[in-house]
DNA sequence: GGACATTCTTCACAGACTCTTAACCGGCGC
DNA sequence: GCGCCGGTTAAGAGTCTGTGAAGAATGTCC
């Protein structure tokens, strides 16, 4: 699956780094910002699937912050959740307006913190999910139910073939490059060696046959039915 | 849909015609009350999907009401939101212990108290939307009698274990994430540890029998009957 | 209120499966 | 022959789930 991208955004430095490496450890790709004027920018460029933002901060408050964010359309589906105090009551209600999406209040639990942003994560994509069924002349992929059917019989996969799988049957006939399926199947920012590829696409054409994969010599793969 | 029902309780006729007048704009049926023993006949009587409930009233204050209601059965499913005025701290917190789903301030603004609502009815109302029974070959799940008929035999689970077989059952063959189950199963702020769920799903297959979960490993649980 | 039963959660560990690595092989174009 | 690429293989590391037992939480019955 591919690795999700979070953006913290908080003044203080110890703020920001025990959510950042609590985040890491559970997987998640986690940049910081320490004000609303680089956040903007790094998001931006970036485009996080989730961003964490402090309510007070100096220069730009996260309210603020929170706005110019949604005024920008390639963030539009950027998850925006607040931190804050227990105290600062206002900013709750101010900043549904604003348009977030949550907020947390401090002090920060980790756990309690990674299962807010798990299910914020999960509502965000729940639309972005593309169609759970490709269907060939032979192959039936079915995400939903996490098989391949060949020819009316079902079998499962382990997760990275899986993947990889789905990521080459859903263009039939493109070649993706091997960088592209590294950034689609692994996640950015996972480094892998040369082969790991080379051996999950063995073992597909072990399972399913030698002939739905073609390899483009110094290009990529693509997934071919017969 | 059907259309959703809200109980208000406040002692302040301003705040119940407000927010009542909002409420049925938005097409919610809503009664009102005016403090916590009238509430509670209320709420027993038409069932809400949705109590508002009023911090700080007399006779019977928020909390007690709130645990008043807790306490009958035929109310489990009912959403219970705290309405409470923006220095009320300590409320919030306590507020969730005696029950609360949620807690909206004061002022009441009302673009952002039906947001929550909203949001708080879709979350509540997962379970009960669907078809109280479903039936398969072997297995019939009957919501409403809260019960497992087996091959005719009937049998009873525990609540964690019949909430998480009726969710794995309402769409056969369906992965669901383990995020997914604790979710939908245990809701989004309840932090469980990570093998919960594998010893309820055990106690399902202890009890129904091996053949109808199966694990897609990295993923999640199915159910399949056969 | 106390004793008892049931249900829910946690923990530590074992075992199975999956993923990655590294070394080596062979084809191909130059 | 040489360098570049991808294919193959097997081993080891790593990840995930299953399990038993025990403790906490909750409910029930006198």
């Amino acid at each position: 699956m591919k690795q999700q991208k979070i953006l913290v955004v908080d003044d203080e430095p110890d703020i920001l780094e025990l959510v950042q490496y609590n985040l890491e450890k559970e997987g998640f790709a986690v940049r910081t910002a320490s004000n609303g004027i680089e956040a903007i920018d790094l998001a931006s460029q970036w485009s996080p699937h989730l961003i964490l933002l402090d309510v007070m901060m100096p220069e730009m408050d996260g309210m603020e912050t929170c706005i110019k964010i949604r005024e920008n359309a390639k963030l539009d589906d950027a998850v925006i959740a607040f931190l804050t105090a227990r105290s600062e009551d206002y900013s709750q209600i101010a900043g549904f307006d604003a348009g977030a999406d949550d907020y947390i209040t401090k002090p920060i639990k980790p756990r309690v913190l990674l299962s807010r942003i798990k299910a914020l994560l999960r509502r965000g994509t729940k639309g972005a999910e593309s169609k759970p069924v490709f269907s060939g002349k032979t192959l039936t992929i079915d995400r939903d139910r996490y098989a391949v059917i060949r020819n009316g019989e079902e079998m499962n996969l382990p997760k990275k073939e899986f993947e990889l799988l789905s990521l080459l049957v859903s263009q039939p006939g493109k070649v993706f490059t091997r960088s592209a399926i590294l950034s689609e199947v692994w996640g950015n920012d996972v480094v892998v060696g040369d082969r790991t590829i080379d051996v999950h696409i063995r073992k597909l054409r072990e399972k399913l046959g030698d002939h739905y994969f073609k390899t483009v010599k110094g290009v990529g793969y693509k997934f071919q039915e017969e």
